[in-house]
DNA sequence: ACGTAGGCCTGGAACGTTCCAGGATGTGCG
DNA sequence: CGCACATCCTGGAACGTTCCAGGCCTACGT
């Protein structure tokens, strides 16, 4: 890592030349050793990284890639105030650092719509988009692909690369489990028009099938916040409580979970995404957990792919979920324990 | 918003000089109309934009901020684990597109350190930075500010530029908020090292004092996450509980809640930020309210200032907090309401 | 000893803009 | 008529990189 230090008198930013001139070489052998390509002697090399940093020498990424052609930046539109977001972006951060590729991050607020965010990315010259969780309508997704490659993740779309996990199979496996634990009255609690949600609701459905318990099916509306769980979980104080619920995703899940504890309610709940919030030891929810690092390796590699080969149709790459069971859910049967106690 | 339809036929990308040949003039010219300056006739101007609306020509913005010097760029680094910063970057965004310039985010997350979140801004040649509560050291910081004009957030630094609220004040606030409810045994859960842990300390200690308590004064570190409020809950409940906490941050008073509620413990607990979860009637938080949308409105102006003029000293400026009533307060003497009751 | 291969390095031409100095016109005014 | 002064336009030099063609050594094989 360098240092800040501008020992330069000048107020200009200090160039190529000025470090060649520093380290008495040319600026292409500057050029050469910033970018780490052979051809350096080792010796010149280090005296040419010491001029740098002497100078506090920054190379401009615009004239780079002016000369360049090729940015090697990977544009990531992400939802602000989703700490789910928040982890995938952790992770593609990770994954884009194994790739030698940049990321631009462009964030949708309440004040910021996603088609903002998209244009700003676009102005910066990525070589490629990565939509989380995107609200765009397939025809725009579909536009857009033909400007820049675009890869999706978190939802599914025609015509575009997406990644995303095996959404239906996180509820099967979250109704097998609760089944396993005796329960029958299972809940789901969805996530309305947000992303996945319908995959969720699907999986719900033929799950309860599966295990014989058509006639225990119960979907209420929920959504993606804490706010709509915490709605959805008065729902089923008022209209008669099953013995356990599946959850849109974590965020919902604790909203139930809260109102529910506050009841004395003895419920067993189960979230989705293993959100940095579920792990929190005093949540300690019991969840499906999508694989973030696989899911980020994924996007960034078929993202880097496309922008480098343009190759191939467009794919859609399902990643597994897994089931992390924690404190929130417990057997149908217990003696009144109460949930709150069951989770420490 | 423009769109995203790509009408261009070649396979390069038509430039300037494309469009001069088309319309029959110089690329200055194009330039110039381009640009909406003066100095074309009404007839040719039609002519260029016509032109280059048959290639579908676009400007590249690189090759303009390479030439032109200036890149209207603000340069956040932020954390993305926090919600409050969450916050903060959107209410910048808001008040960066009031000045014309745009926002490049640089998010540190456990696998990526300040020092690479800087560097990446750095070479995008922002023309200043925006700092929320940095952990680089006041060397560190006073020797980046002599590279590019940065404004930090969140955080007291001397030398430099600093958008803060007034953290001590905040906890008078608390304390005079809890005295008016009755209570005398108010604990303050500290954030140990974090920015502005050791105002709010400072503050809750003078407060204290002023309302003729210093006896009652009792500090248990703490942090700011969840988990160190949940731990220091479980230390006040080892040790004896006071009728009231004022805790350092919202996350920490969230952790701090869950542990008493679920000992159906009756405590009055304040927080700091009025981070959005603070505001989730589930949590219904009584909390400090820093107010985001000034001090994001004074770091942008500050730096876009900064960055045209560079002008005067560092300057410190400092927003009042503001107490927001909830209902996680309330009176010392209440006959046996449990804190949760109250808290609906 | 001599050619040659390869390692190390240099100079200069791009890249697509903006900016600056100036060159044509035409128009008004003494 | 001639001069000043707009108005409209042009050519070329930046900006800070990367890329390419080549130049100098030294070492090595014959």
């Amino acid at each position: 890592m360098c240092d800040y230090a501008d020992p330069v008198p000048e107020d200009r930013r200090p160039t190529l030349s000025d470090v060649a001139a520093e380290a008495g070489v040319s600026k292409s052998l500057v050029s050469l050793v910033m970018r780490a390509e052979p051809g350096a002697s080792p010796s010149t090399r280090r005296r040419v990284l010491e001029a740098a940093d002497r100078l506090g020498y920054h190379p401009d990424s615009r004239a780079r890639l002016l000369r360049s052609g090729h940015s090697r930046l990977l544009g990531v539109v992400f939802g602000i105030q989703h700490t789910f977001h928040a982890d995938l972006v952790t992770d593609l951060y990770t994954a884009a650092r194994e790739t030698g590729y940049e990321l631009a991050l462009s964030a949708v607020t309440p004040d910021r719509d996603e088609k903002e965010a998209i244009t700003g990315l676009l102005q910066d010259r990525c070589e490629a988009l990565i939509l989380i969780a995107p609200q765009s309508t397939t025809a725009e997704l579909a536009r857009l692909t033909t400007r820049l490659p675009v890869v999706v993740m978190a939802r599914g779309v025609r015509g575009v690369d997406v990644v995303r996990n095996a959404d239906a199979d996180g509820l099967h496996l979250a109704v097998d489990h609760l089944t396993g634990l005796g329960h029958r009255r299972i809940a789901h609690i969805d996530g309305g028009r947000a992303p996945g949600a319908a995959d969720r609701r699907r999986g719900y459905r033929s799950a309860m099938q599966r295990h014989g318990l058509p006639l225990e099916t119960r979907i209420v509306p929920g959504g993606l916040t804490e706010e709509d769980g915490a709605a959805a979980a008065r729902i089923l104080l008022d209209e008669g409580l099953p013995t356990a619920v599946a959850a849109f995703n974590d965020r919902c899940a604790i909203g139930v979970l809260d109102v529910l504890t506050r009841a004395r309610a003895e419920l067993s709940v189960i979230g989705y995404d293993d959100d940095r919030l579920a792990r929190l030891s005093h949540i300690n929810l019991t969840t499906i957990a999508q694989d973030t690092a696989a899911m980020s390796r994924l996007a960034v590699a078929r993202a880097v792919e496309r922008a480098e080969h343009s190759p191939a149709g467009r794919r859609e790459l399902v990643v597994p979920p897994r089931l992390v069971i924690r404190g929130t859910t417990g057997p149908a049967s217990a003696s009144p324990v109460s949930a709150a106690a069951r989770r420490r």
